[in-house]
DNA sequence: GGAGGACTTCAACAAGTGTTGAAACGTATG
DNA sequence: CATACGTTTCAACACTTGTTGAAGTCCTCC
């Protein structure tokens, strides 16, 4: 069992790079099925390649499924953490805009060039089906993204300083809510809308979700 | 086949009611693990009933769990159906407040002796893993609730004849999403809070979404 | 060229899957 | 009592599941 990291895997002597396609797959297959809904079978035919490979790279099933979560996890935090560092450095050193801050937390994940990249789309909702999930869905956040977080809520509590503590926290599960739906790209506001908003417009999400929250925080600012 | 409503499910001569039972293990452990996570034998195992006789009341796989999730659907939609046109009684003929009609659509389900019904809190994480799976979920949330939801996105539309259309889907997005994360009760809350939030409170989740998302849609109402 | 090792395939395993048909049960009606 | 019927059990089915050990392939380095 190899196990490196993915993201350090290069081509095999045949130019393959079977690991690749077979996280590949599986983000694919997790992100639309669920973690019980695919099986290691439908993983290996989705990537052309043998069934026991998948065991041989990447250990036991649930061993693969982190491995598929984790392999985009710290990108995201690096894109979301540098962005915070420049809000608080050019306002510094007055406190950040709230408005700042929502900012830094959506727009490097909902734009940018990675939005046309279907794998990147198939990522996303796979974090949607790991936030809502209750068993180690939780556990699988919390270990990659709490401490990223954290930051933002401090920097919140900057740009807020007479939120009480208990709100800053509800409303961060309300973005956070907002976010995770998105992400899901369910279609349900296609439906809904009657084709006005679309679920897979992750551009205009953005747009609307920034003006959405940073309102509802700025009324969580004024005192109680 | 029997596959009666399971409202006016009564007790079998034996007095046990299985149909319920059955209902109710599938409730919890689907809400728990998802529709692939959980088995036959495994709900059965619940309910203390054999394998067989799933199948025998409610059909096959799929059905049963539509009829887990339709069971208490309705009941859902006529709360908050009666709570929103309250409120367009109680203002007419002015237009509605927005933050009555939000309270109507979420104090009828978050608030409320339900709520210490461990069946309910099953439920509700049902419906959030409804919300978020791409597949069929889409399908039954926008076959059971959309009827529903175009009646306050309806009354949004009167409380802020302003807004541009778009925006007042969108706002429903965020209010969908954050409700949604508030019902899979995934904890996540509590580890980052060190405890001062916790997701499972629901009458908590209640007040400050309803401050939040209030504040969204009031900024949704000032035209652009 | 040959040895070694990473990688890939093949075949098989025990266990568990949804579903069904036949038999047994209990009860109320004729 | 006998009949009919809705309900429950039992046993089995064909099939799929994750995982593994042995065999095979390919490339590199001595």
């Amino acid at each position: 069992m190899a196990t490196r990291l993915a993201l350090e895997s290069k081509a095999t002597p045949n130019g393959e790079d079977r690991p690749k396609r077979i996280l590949d797959a599986a983000e694919r297959l997790f992100a639309e099925r669920g973690y019980d809904g695919v099986t290691l079978r439908a993983i290996a035919r989705e990537a052309g390649v043998d069934v026991a490979l998948a065991s041989y790279h990447f250990g036991r099933k649930p061993d693969l499924f982190e491995a598929t979560f984790m392999r985009r996890a710290e990108l995201l935090n690096a894109w979301r953490l540098d962005a915070l560092d420049k809000v608080l450095a050019e306002a510094a050193p007055n406190p950040p805009r709230v408005r700042a801050i929502i900012e830094a937390y959506l727009h490097p994940l909902l734009h940018g060039p990675h939005l046309d990249d279907p794998a990147w789309r198939s990522y996303y909702a796979l974090v949607a089906y790991v936030n809502n999930s209750t068993e180690w869905g939780g556990k699988l956040m919390s270990q990659f993204f709490n401490p990223m977080v954290e930051r933002f809520i401090a920097a919140l509590r900057l740009a807020l300083p007479d939120a009480r503590e208990e709100s800053l926290f509800w409303g961060y599960h309300c973005l956070s809510g907002a976010l995770t739906l998105a992400f899901a790209q369910t279609g349900r506001l296609d439906a809904l809308s009657h084709g006005v908003s679309r679920s897979g417009d992750l551009e205009a999400a953005y747009e609307h979700m920034l003006d959405f929250v940073t309102a509802g925080f700025e009324q969580i600012g004024e005192g109680r």
